[in-house]
DNA sequence: TCTGAAAGTCACGAAGG
DNA sequence: CCTTCGTGACTTTCAGA
């Protein structure tokens, strides 16, 4: 009598959050590992990654790359604000096509939105920013990160 | 005559660039597809993958997880600044034992750091920022996440 | 560095409880 | 929802160019 929790967006129960924090630890974790560090048959951990997929609770896997060794070594946050506070707000779908951004928040404070950017260089950042006015119709305010000691680090599942 | 750049930390040569760009985007792609797509055979590409592990360029691999799924609905961003500034800066030491915070950047501008961290609510939130100022003797600036729009693009390589 | 082949592993669906 | 089982696909290594 497993404890069944809810079909779709409610909370998961114990073995897939397992599974989940292996995957998040090993996104390339074969399914017979995987199915020994959880304790189960290497068919049914299948059928529950699957299922992870499809409800959406497992959203993708992507490799971590070296943003010094593909070129691109300058991290920065922008702090977007609307010129025209009447303005629509449809600033991510203005921005989406560059994708110098790699993040964009919506947040509640001074400004409107976070994006966090990965560039080239100074002279691309300062590029970035004359087409995310251009585009956005924004001011903004630009945090350069200096070093990152950690990042993306494995949410206690 | 292919173009080889440097061995270690220099650039990246097009088709390791075109192995990287694939698995950003699919971090569990069978070497078989990954031999496809970037136009040779299974072992050439096991091999150029494993010499970009090692390397560092390919750092790992990781799921990508709905934070609402699996209790942690709330993001936020919280700026530090010391509050005694003649104390030694060891902030990242002291706050990485905290799982709630995913990310620690080291930034130019007013504030010394700034902390991407995930909660499962406001109380959450307010007893995380109680250990982040005990533990690193900082006063603390927090901007909510309301929503994103988007994440974690991959990068142009 | 590449290729191709051989050997071992693994993924994935079927059938059944 | 789980297991076992079987087949085809995949990974991984190695010799050779």
């Amino acid at each position: 009598m497993s404890d069944r929790s809810a079909s779709s967006p409610g909370e998961l129960e114990a073995t897939d959050r397992a599974i989940l924090r292996e995957l998040v630890r090993d996104g390339r974790c074969s399914f017979t590992d995987l199915a020994e560090r959880v304790g189960l048959s290497v068919s049914a951990v299948h059928q529950r990654v699957r299922r992870l997929e499809q409800r959406g609770a497992l959203q993708g896997y992507a490799a971590k790359v070296d943003g010094d060794q593909i070129g691109l070594p300058l991290t920065a946050f922008i702090s977007l604000t609307p010129i025209d506070p009447a303005a629509p707000d449809d600033y991510p779908q203005r921005l989406e096509h560059l994708p110098q951004i790699e993040s964009c928040f919506s947040v509640a404070g001074d400004e409107s939105y976070i994006l966090q950017v990965r560039v080239a260089s100074p002279l691309g950042l300062e590029e970035l920013l004359r087409q995310i006015r251009e585009a956005a119709k924004v001011s903004t305010r630009t945090t350069v990160v200096l070093s990152t000691p950690f990042e993306n680090r494995p949410p206690a599942i």
